[in-house]
DNA sequence: TATGAATGAGTTTTCATTCAT
DNA sequence: CATGAATGAAAACTCATTCAT
């Protein structure tokens, strides 16, 4: 019944805490492999223990319920994919190159560890039309952040000149979300022709965004 | 063991015979309703009989099982998507038209039956790595097929200039599919901050692929 | 609700009744078929009316219920096998030979129509301890007038000295039909090695039947 | 799909390790009970986890399915009926002796748990002529270590003369064996009139043995 | 006489979750 | 901290049987 969140033994330097770090990691990366090959709903919490070579009680002492494993997983995943981004956008020369290093980073990420981005164009463990759960909470909130970062890139390119003045804000954010999004859902779900059409995705980009003349 | 394919009662002429396509299409209602509200697993076949006013024995009747329901909601508004991009396609004046026509189309489709294109971006009932499924079979092949409209309406643009010569396909096609399933994923899952985006799709397509100059 | 026993289209010489005995003996053909192959609990009437070619409907027109089929096969398989041994019995030349050609002509059936047989040796379809229900009944008159036609090879054995006269009936009889019986489910069920036991069958009643000296 | 055997709580030596144990036994118990009088088909789990007092999810914890609880219970009434033989085997004073000894056996165990004796002449849980279950396996396998016993003690016979010696083997093993087998099926499942034939039993097998002369 | 659409009670099985230890 | 035995509610699916036609 008790929502048991973020249950981290306090003071991780007893060799006691380490141990239940240890055990809450190898829950999460057995549980992030698993629901990534066969989804949330198929991968049931005994073969994620079974996976993580811990017992069954442990994942409800670590995580309170099934969907808090997800739960942290998003974050996770949501955390260092705006990380990445925000770094990567530091280092650009302009606003134009801000976004398309972020196109390119997001299938660099796609490439490196699709388990953990194929979490997010699998299925939803719950309702859309609803606010009861957590786990809708954490996407949403995670989802506007990055969103934030694109448009802070594309306002940037603005500025400087990069980026086509009159593309409104945050629409143009949203459209490229949505290409990434697409695209990495074709790419993980297998359902586009074997073609690496995610190569041609900063270029489309680059062209819908550049200032004419 | 058998399939139960396309179980239709004989001829709809007779009014008695409607009868039997009455209780079917009232299951196919009761789903796409209830999978798009809530998911595919979320869904019981109990709900979705309850809500169909029908016993649960006729689902499996007429569907042989759970993904026989979902297999026969995927088809059909693949094919109606498909079918209206098409005669969309033979009306537009150019191949840049004919695109944008697509684009805009594709979001008039998403908010005149949210339900039925929420299937395509909702939860998949199967791994993605296997090819064990019917459903995965029929979404890969509808998939590609509209693909092919896509690729067709933007070769038309490349021959007749409306469309920049240089943008490779199928890549290019691939792009834009992406951009639409994933700005459908944002929109129907309530993920993006309510802005009305998608009205912008097709201005950002067009400057994509508009040719230089 | 109602036992429909023996239906069958009153005067056969009529077309139609004709026609309605076809049906029947598909629905027969069919089950014995399936019975003997997976069982009676593992066959479903839709699986023998498909079988058979006939609407499921038609096998409760016909045979009341389900059971009413194996009652119909049980009633044939052993009225058949006992008339066989009957005859058997009337062309021997003495007591021993009677007894020892129901033995071979046994076997002999087990070899020819495995699947009639397979139904006796196989599972039952109801709880041996109740007498509720009418297989039971029929297996158990069936059984005993089988049995009777073994001790009368007996006793005229007994009588013409080719059968050891201290032997007790029924007694004797049971004990070789219990050995065909066993030796049959071991051969049909394949539990068996492969090896031909059943000619030394014979034999080995012969033996234990010869009065001594 | 992971098979689960041999569920066993850690060793039954302390008090409460045993309680697991418990429960495991009081499914076996009312399993066997079950069975034995209605057939494996016609009890159904939550029939068995009833009687038991346990939730039927107990069941499948200790047994992974249905036919595991067959499986287990056929091991151990095939172990325990070959254990006995085996010693009243080594008891007997030669071979005819033995073999006769085997056969009295049998009935005794008949006699005093006719309840696991039943699962062996009851139904199959599945198609004879397939291999792929379990349950067929072991029933194969502990068919022949029976026979395997009885052609031990027909061997010490015909070595010191007590079994005639132009019997061959394995064959007459096989038809002591089914002799055997067949009187339980009519015993068990009451298709023998009320006459203690089993008594005879050894008495015709002696006959048949016994060296000429 | 024959059909087959429709059913609902029943089946096996799964699984997230609890809790005593 | 951690376990894993035990559960019970719910899931998908089956199937003998009925009945209007």
């Amino acid at each position: 019944m008790a929502r048991i969140s973020d249950k981290t033994p306090r003071g991780g330097a007893k060799p006691g805490g380490a141990q239940g770090s240890t055990r809450r990691q190898a829950v999460r990366e057995a549980a992030v492999t698993l629901f990534a090959r066969q989804g949330y709903h198929a991968t049931s919490t005994a073969e994620v223990a079974r996976l993580a070579g811990v017992s069954e009680g442990t994942i409800f002492y670590y995580f309170g319920n099934k969907e808090g494993i997800l739960l942290d997983l998003l974050a996770e995943v949501h955390l260092k994919y705006r990380q990445r981004m925000e770094s990567a956008l530091a280092k650009a020369a302009n606003g134009m190159q801000a976004v398309l290093g972020c196109v390119d980073l997001h299938f660099k990420q796609v490439r490196q560890d699709s388990r953990l981005l194929t979490l997010l164009v699998r299925d939803l463990p719950v309702s859309p039309g609803r606010n009861d759960s957590q786990c809708r909470q954490v996407m949403r909130e995670q989802s506007s952040l990055i969103l934030e970062v694109l448009c802070l890139a594309l306002r940037r390119g603005q500025e400087d000149g990069s980026v086509a003045a009159d593309l409104p804000l945050p629409e143009t954010g949203l459209l490229i979300r949505s290409l990434l999004i697409g695209a990495t859902r074709l790419l993980l779900l297998k359902l586009a022709p074997e073609v690496n059409f995610e190569d041609q995705a900063a270029e489309f980009c680059r062209r819908a965004l550049a200032p004419p003349g």
